[in-house]
DNA sequence: CAAATTCCTATTGATTTTATAGGAAATATA
DNA sequence: TATATTTCCTATAAAATCAATAGGAATTTG
């Protein structure tokens, strides 16, 4: 398996944020700040689990959070602008179809040179890379996919 | 990750396999019959784990093997004739990108009416099995890729 | 001050991966 | 027939990863 719970979790994340933003309780249309303990009702996930993806999410700059009472997550940016690679790079570390291949890239590997199978992989890597790159947060609300 | 070693070493053995075809000790041309002994020497992986995965070639039919002394393992097909996601599908079982993938068509997903994100997750699971279908071991001996 | 929330560290249980071990069955050759 | 070599089969185990769980500290609102 390419993608645990974690990226699984994470995307459900963003996208029930990119639903409900605007719906904050604080009642400020523009705020948007969704808890951590709506979105794991509404999914279905544990929420101490969750809070540990959404720490991922922080980190990584996708999300903005606001502690405190009334406090919770919110997009960093427009849905539009938020794609299916980014949350997977952060959540999951890396999408390469075989360990090696970082190895490899980082001049590691002692046999990279004779390797007969190293191209193949990094053209696979490219092309998930690629069709991950190009889904949006808005593209799947709209189903566009 | 995707592809583990199990999947990798199953590739390097069928690429081997392919190889050293025709270089049987035997002295049969025709013949082919590679050791596991011999592989696991020259790709450097633990014999005892190697014929576990190449009893899984067995059972897949991807390769024929003769027992006994001077035995081994042959391709069952030609190499431009056998695709790494054969190869992968036996050995991974499975390259779903995501779990929920295979529940979901099997109808056991109660979700899967709602679901925003599966028709993502199956698309990306088509480019990938069209992308490793279209790879012979034939294509990466030649290095055509 | 109370309630709600994010933030942080540590631990645990389950599962999967990656083998290892020991021997049974088959086959070629001397 | 005896021996060496090889595949075949089942069981076990060590290590790593996954998927949480637990407890509390820090922050913010009202």
């Amino acid at each position: 398996m390419m993608i645990s719970t974690k990226g699984k979790y994470a995307l459900q994340t963003m996208l029930d944020l990119a639903q409900q933003a605007g719906g904050c309780a604080c009642g400020d249309a523009e705020c948007g700040c969704v808890s951590l303990k709506a979105i794991a009702e509404r999914q279905n996930i544990s929420m101490k689990y969750l809070e540990s993806i959404a720490a991922l999410l922080n980190r990584g700059g996708l999300v903005k959070s606001t502690r405190g009472k009334d406090g919770g997550y919110r997009l960093a940016k427009p849905a539009n602008e938020i794609t299916v690679a980014e949350i997977m790079a952060i959540t999951e570390g890396s999408l390469a179809p075989v360990s090696c291949l970082e190895t490899c890239s980082d001049g590691q590997c002692v046999h990279a040179d004779g390797c007969l199978t190293m191209p193949m992989w990094q053209k696979l890597d490219a092309i998930i890379d690629e069709f991950l790159s190009g889904v949006t947060l808005q593209d799947i609300l709209e189903r566009r996919i």
